[in-house]
DNA sequence: ACTAGTACATAGTAACACTGAATAGTGGCG
DNA sequence: CGCCACTATTCAGTGTTACTATGTACTAGT
């Protein structure tokens, strides 16, 4: 991946995988490949993992085992009221950044 | 400010930089002034002076010295034509974020 | 047995923004 | 004169984040 890009992630991802999980509840493997399909082309497993473990720490998701067909047991995510919260904050956050460089883009020319 | 904020700014605060850099040349103090105005709250001015550092050594910057009416020499930064080209990969880069995240912020309601 | 696919975890590294302080020059005020 | 405010740059130390690379573990197919 490109260098931009994988600093760009930084706080970006997270806001990313909260807003998976306000879709439905997923587990981490799910989550990699359905970044992979939608063009983030190799973001890496233990990525995803750490991150998931990090908002588990932080209380913005809940956590239950399922045991898989094939496989360990997955450890599947849901996005909890402090998880909307920090969701909502983050679309905030988001958006301002957004139109502040929309109107530097179009200054730029 | 945010911690959210902070976290998003990496890799995007460079491309912010190197645009405003591309309308005008300017110098470290000026250009933090300018992000305050324009709802950056407070972004430390450790911060830009450090990026202008690195993108110099990265040669995508020229740099001239002009004497200042009040305090020291200022240091005027201008995009060269690598800095030029490193802003439209970031401009791409930008864009599919930004599509990605339009789409799961429609999906997610 | 061996391989491939599923599923999670983690130690170490690099990059970036922040904190907090230092340095340096100019001008105004008491 | 001494002090402060404003302009302007620099730097060492810190925390957070994503990547690399590897390891563990379970199942199914050959």
């Amino acid at each position: 991946m490109g260098k931009q890009m994988t600093e760009m992630l930084k706080g970006t991802l997270e806001g990313i995988v909260l807003a998976i999980l306000s879709v439905r509840p997923a587990y981490g493997y799910e989550i990699t490949a359905w970044l992979r399909e939608k063009g983030f082309s190799d973001i890496a497993e233990g990525t995803v993992y750490a991150l998931l473990i990090r908002v588990e720490q932080r209380g913005l998701v809940d956590v239950e085992k399922f045991p898989s067909e094939k496989g360990p047991p997955r450890k599947v995510y849901s996005l909890n009221a402090q998880g909307q919260e920090c969701l909502e904050e983050f679309w905030r956050t988001w958006s301002f950044l957004t139109k502040q460089l929309e109107q530097l883009r179009e200054g730029g020319r």
